[in-house]
DNA sequence: CTCGACTCCTGCTGGC
DNA sequence: TGCCAGCAGGAGTCGA
């Protein structure tokens, strides 16, 4: 479930691999993930030099010589690996933490890989996407903010225009759970189920308050806590390329431990916890699992 | 305009 | 122990 942080780190894996390097060979597996690869991705990629990353919310962007820009969105189930050009996948871990497959030969290449792209420096680099609810397309640099994924997106959160006047404006009038409105891209980018849950513990507002009532004080403690749980996420990410490629090839860093996110039942740190207290609860919102302390969050 | 329901997809989990 | 239904969710579309 990459969201900004996560995002932000295998952006910073891409960059170690790819910064000012020249692409020498590139694949596209299928015709399509969410929306169809453009048909001209692979010639537009091969030969030629990638200049540098950014990242808008939740999506990449790779702005390539030329004069063009790969935007990429990893979806839910979307992953960068990284390997030299020639050696096999490393298998995944199984669910006791062995390896799936045996190791040390030339096997296929990873399943779901669905892009490849190979430097001159002898990395290879694969999109694996098992549920392909990811995209890629390539954009004009010079406009790559009116690509209709992301004109009309919200504020960068951890950027000097996330303010808590900029936020109350986007919760003003709008009558839907403060849950919601924060997973509207519009409202602010980058924020999924998991950091939107944690910032809302952290700022003590219950997901189910109106986002209209949020507007004012709330969401001057509101913005602070986003602002926190992103950069910490993405401190804990690490700042060298052995923390950004993994050992297993995997590029970037994704927290599997949080406040609340996922942790029915389980106590809260600001509460004593079952029997005393019921403990973190799990409601349903628009279809999606929200998780918080009834206790604490109001 | 605003909001919620539905949709895409496959891997994992849990209940029998 | 094995099977399989159901859940997970980002974001776009559609209808109320």
């Amino acid at each position: 479930m990459p969201e900004l942080p996560e995002v932000e780190t295998v952006m910073r894996g891409l960059a170690e691999v790819l910064d000012g390097r020249r692409i020498v060979a590139a694949a596209i597996t299928r015709p399509d993930l969410r929306w169809p690869f453009p048909p001209n991705l692979a010639a537009r990629l091969t030969g030629t030099r990638v200049l540098g990353f950014r990242r808008r919310g939740k999506y990449m962007l790779m702005r390539l010589e030329g004069g063009d820009s790969v935007l990429i969105h990893l979806g839910m189930s979307g992953r960068m690996v990284a390997r030299r050009v020639g050696e096999p996948p490393v298998p995944r871990l199984g669910p006791q933490g062995a390896a799936s497959d045996a190791r040390g030969h030339n096997g296929p290449p990873e399943a779901h890989e669905h892009m490849v792209i190979e430097t001159e420096e002898g990395w290879r680099i694969g999109f694996v996407d098992p549920r392909r609810f990811g995209s890629v397309d390539l954009v004009p640099t010079e406009r790559e903010e009116e690509h209709r994924s992301l004109a009309g997106m919200g504020p960068e959160p951890l950027g000097p225009e996330f303010t808590d006047t900029v936020l109350s404006a986007a919760l003003t009038g709008r009558f839907t759970p403060i849950k919601a409105a924060l997973l509207d891209q519009k409202v602010v980018a980058g924020l999924g189920n998991i950091y939107v849950c944690d910032a809302l513990w952290r700022a003590g507002i219950s997901p189910r308050r109106l986002a209209a009532s949020v507007a004012g004080t709330r969401a001057a403690r509101l913005v602070p806590e986003i602002k926190a749980v992103l950069e910490e996420s993405i401190a804990a990410g690490g700042s060298s390329l052995r923390d950004y490629v993994r050992a297993d090839g995997e590029v970037g860093f994704f927290q599997e431990r949080f406040d609340v996110y996922d942790r029915e039942g389980e106590r809260c740190a600001r509460c004593p916890g079952p029997p005393a207290c019921k403990g973190v609860a799990r409601i349903v919102q628009s279809g999606r699992s929200t998780f918080y302390c009834p206790k604490t969050q109001r």
